[in-house]
DNA sequence: TTACTTAGTTGATAATTTCAACTAACATGC
DNA sequence: GCATGTTAGTTGAAATTATCAACTAAGTAA
């Protein structure tokens, strides 16, 4: 039993999304090619059925091509479908959110993405504006119960970094205290060679970044992890 | 600018939820034709490019054919895709929650649907039965920060009503205190005409509820609203 | 009128969050 | 060495919020 009509077109998009000086970023390359030639679009591609094992993977594989990296953060944002977001007809976009520091994104050598502010975006091709959108809604969402934003973070970061990411996203300040004490953090109490207790929803590790004042111990994460929410 | 290989096809199902005596249940048909033939299955079709505007239209299509209904509350749950979901290739499925009260399916005949505890189900066709755990882990979880439990019950519900919906959703009772508080429930603050002050997350009618003690009174509840959480 | 049942409110207590002040660890310059 | 500056990390008292048992309210039934 196969459909009796036309089979839509499936593409997977990708909204990229890194910590600029700014801010929230996102990475959009010029179209060569019709519809919408020349105008800003997110990363994607078409599912290819004979390589790709599903749509995450099509995403992998395009951000390979393009950028030679793999995500640490990769997340499906929302399926967006309709016969007029593209002008060749009923078309299906598996839209994803995913995380790179900028760092990595730039030691992976650069020219094919431009960086644009989240927050001032221009004009862009097909429904993208409104991928960009629902993605860092659902970033900033997230970031105000989890541990999401050290994904945009090297792999091993201090607290301080962390706290300043958190204000970005958000776009105001926190209390260092609050900071803190929502990751559970609290270096002291632990046994030693375990810094961080149940609580903690970061790894500690034994290196410190020493600038010019006291160091500070760098972090790690494995997983994503919840803040603790009231109960029933 | 078409892509140059096969097209994945592209279906959309529906994992429709509602509130029997023992708990959540989901509905699910024996399927007529091969693949999984005489399996049990979600509801869901292929996307009609001519007729439906998006993915929900398609959901919303295949609920009116089989039920006569139009569910108050359907979103996208995630799109599963690979070429192992399904024995006849590489397919997509966009998969939705749809919560009705078990009432209104009923009053709409039946027959079409058995329906399943959730937490007892039986075997199913392709990876329906992945779908129904994460439908059941979002509205589990969806449920303990928002109003979402509403949309299991008729339009005009008591609050006890709505506490017992929560108690069965989550497993395990819930103080009556917590849960009014929760819900910034304050009829009595209320000026005349107006029941529900400002923090109120449902809207209260001037209907009561009378059975064979003091009636309750009936709220009612338009969009979804979630709970306060911690600030920072 | 009394007893019973469920609805709705209240407020003292318990638990949690918040933040300013404190201590710690380094570098630098005198 | 030692004072000073700067950032890291901790502490605990005060402020806020959550919780639940006890109370009041509004109906039915006998």
């Amino acid at each position: 039993m196969s459909p009796s009509r036309p089979a839509p077109a499936v593409s997977v998009d990708i909204v990229l999304l890194t910590l600029g000086d700014t801010g929230l970023q996102v990475a959009l390359h010029r179209r060569d090619h019709a519809p919408c030639q020349h105008q800003l679009a997110l990363p994607g591609g078409y599912v290819h059925v004979d390589e790709d094992d599903s749509c995450e993977a099509t995403a992998k594989r395009v951000l390979r091509d393009k950028t030679g990296l793999e995500p640490r953060y990769l997340e499906q944002l929302r399926t967006f479908a309709g016969p007029r977001r593209d002008p060749r007809g009923w078309s299906v976009a598996v839209s994803h959110v995913a995380l790179i520091p900028l760092q990595q994104l730039r030691d992976a050598g650069d020219g094919v993405f431009h960086f644009y502010d989240v927050d001032q975006l221009p004009e862009l091709a097909f429904d993208h504006a409104e991928q960009v959108r629902e993605a860092v809604q659902r970033v900033r969402n997230k970031a105000s119960y989890s541990t999401l934003p050290c994904w945009l973070l090297p792999e091993r970061f201090t607290l301080t970094q962390l706290q300043h990411t958190y204000e970005q996203i958000f776009g105001e300040t926190v209390s260092r205290g609050t900071f803190r004490s929502r990751l559970g953090i609290k270096v002291a109490d632990a046994k030693p060679g375990e810094y961080a207790d149940e609580a903690a929803l970061l790894e500690a590790t034994e290196e410190f970044l020493g600038g010019k004042q006291r160091p500070a111990r760098l972090f790690r994460i494995n997983r994503l992890s919840l803040f603790k929410r009231a109960r029933w």
